[in-house]
DNA sequence: AAAGCGGGGCG
DNA sequence: CGCCCAGCTTT
């Protein structure tokens, strides 16, 4: 089947039957030859596993995930032991994803879903998504991949499949343009289908420019090199290794502006990375330390 | 609507 | 070097 085929039938006939068939099939054939069937991820039912996965997937590609997962798993196994487990702990397990506050995050959903879920992740992503950490698209993905739900939602991965397929001609999409189509092919395997979509959309980077670069949401990120973030990554991996320490220490060895340090600093404190003590020392948070 | 948020891999 | 990554939160 060509591309070209698709798109000029959606063109003129817009979506029918016969389309929504093909590319179904088109999809699932790819997903049956060149899936990445090896996750750990997708052969589990545990919904905490899924979850847990979902939040990693964030931002982050899914070699890197492949890594920590199993060792972030076998170190808090379900949502009890992590709601319970030290942030500092939990902030050690993350080195290396990337995105810290998502380890935050996390921690405070499983302490939600222990003490207001009865331990139970909810299956409506209307629920979901008014969770720590869970958005509009990982509330339908942990829908679909935890409860087979038949949710419509776009990722960058779905995005790309669907301009590509869909848009190839045109220079500016928006989501609400791709959402009835993304809506229109769904089958009843939500679960498979999205995990096809998702694995087809990152097989066509390697074929094609990215077509999300088309996008109405398309955005670049700024230089990692000499930005506030890079600070911050050092500044947590530090405390990590130290358990506390002050900006002007830090500066010192990263030869940074002290001011700079102790603005981000603070900023992590405000967001419940560390605790400043009088001395002017900041400490990680954990529990003890916040119950004093 | 836009900015901030990690860290690594790959061409 | 630039680009990208199963986005979310805050402003």
């Amino acid at each position: 089947m060509l591309v070209t085929d698709l798109r000029t039938r959606f063109r003129e006939e817009g979506i029918t039957p016969s389309l929504v068939a093909d590319f179904q099939r088109h999809v699932m054939e790819f997903y049956a030859a060149k899936g990445r069937h090896d996750m750990e991820w997708r052969h589990t039912s545990d919904p905490y596993k899924i979850v847990v996965s979902e939040i990693m997937l964030q931002q982050t590609q899914v070699p890197r995930v492949a890594v920590i997962f199993p060792k972030f798993i076998e170190r808090f196994p379900d949502f009890i032991a992590l709601a319970k487990a030290e942030q500092t702990d939990v902030l050690a397990a993350w080195q290396g994803m990337g995105y810290n506050r998502r380890a935050l995050n996390l921690q405070k959903l499983a302490g939600v879903i222990v003490n207001e879920y009865n331990g139970t992740v909810p299956e409506d992503p209307l629920v979901l998504k008014n969770l720590p950490g869970i958005g509009p698209a990982t509330s339908c993905s942990i829908a679909a991949f935890a409860f087979n739900r038949p949710v419509v939602f776009i990722e960058t991965n779905i995005r790309r499949v669907f301009i590509h397929y869909f848009f190839e001609d045109d220079q500016v999409v928006d989501d609400r343009e791709l959402l009835p189509l993304v809506a229109a092919m769904l089958p009843e395997y939500s679960r498979e289908w999205y995990w096809a979509l998702m694995d087809l959309g990152t097989a066509l980077k390697a074929s094609v420019q990215n077509p999300n670069q088309r996008s109405r949401h398309y955005t670049k990120q700024k230089t990692f090199e000499g930005s506030d973030r890079k600070i911050r990554g050092n500044v947590l991996k530090k405390m990590l290794e130290q358990k506390n320490g002050d900006p002007e220490m830090f500066a010192k060895e990263m030869t940074e502006d002290p001011s700079r340090v102790r603005r981000i600093m603070d900023k992590m404190t405000a967001e419940g990375f560390f605790v400043r003590e009088e001395t002017g020392t900041y400490r990680l948070s954990d529990k003890k330390r916040r119950e004093e």
